[in-house]
DNA sequence: CCTTGACTTGGAGTCGACTCCAAGTGCTAC
DNA sequence: GTAGCACTTGGAGTCGACTCCAAGTCAAGG
């Protein structure tokens, strides 16, 4: 799969992709004898894995260090874990905060609703 | 309220506070007689919303907009309630990523989390 | 054979959102 | 009355995460 495949599929720019794999987020992807990009099945479903991670706003430091101890093979299962868990807490921290400001958010504009519906009765009584 | 009390209450640096009335976040704030910023129960709750808001990634350019129809009175009702509704809807968006990506992390660890315990068994084992 | 177009590289530029700095002012406590 | 401290301003600097650029390479079609 070349990098513009990969770029669609995935709605990244192949910049993007260049630069992911540049800073260490995805490991020297496999290349043509002419030195072109062609991912492998594996870098494809790397890039999937980090797409999901940075779409929730996980770091790109967090993301780099995580896929150094996957290179690393097994014996760094622990502190991957470790990593993937202090990610999840953050995670749903976030999404609690979130939670708070969409109650926020439908509370306000059910006011506007209702404010907006109170000036139409107006306007027709004044009709 | 001086700024400072501001800053602590709310866990933002002054400089956010200054930077957030500057670009028009928050309209300007009262003064007393010698100039010195001296927020208002109406200055705080402001600041207390654009947090919230901010807190869960609505982007400041938007938040400007709606600050500035809120200084325009009743008539922009309606265009503030689209802002609102537009930014709800993009949070929830955000949201269901988010938990797309929770789930994955959770799945992740569960796996790392057995792969452990095989291992400590076979140890066991060797023992 | 030459053009076209997607690819390559290293490095510079941009953007959003702060964050810091220097120089200056003014109240407070000794 | 002067030292200290929190405040003021405008502007510059930083940081994370891209995004763009110039110059060059290479395979394929006319």
């Amino acid at each position: 799969m070349k990098i513009q495949e990969v770029s669609e599929k995935y709605s990244l720019s192949a910049d993007t992709l260049r630069y992911y794999e540049r800073v260490g987020l995805i490991p020297p992807v496999t290349r043509t004898m002419s030195g072109i990009r062609d991912y492998s099945d594996l870098d494809v479903r790397r890039v999937e894995f980090i797409k999901c991670m940075r779409s929730a706003g996980l770091p790109i430091e967090v993301l780099i260090d995580y896929m150094e101890l996957v290179q690393q093979g097994d014996s760094t299962n622990e502190a991957r874990k470790d990593i993937l868990k202090e990610q999840r807490d953050q995670l749903i921290a976030r999404m609690t905060e979130m939670q708070k400001t969409l109650d926020l958010l439908n509370h306000k504009i059910q006011i506007y609703e209702s404010k907006i519906l109170e000036k139409e009765k107006q306007i027709k009584l004044e009709d």
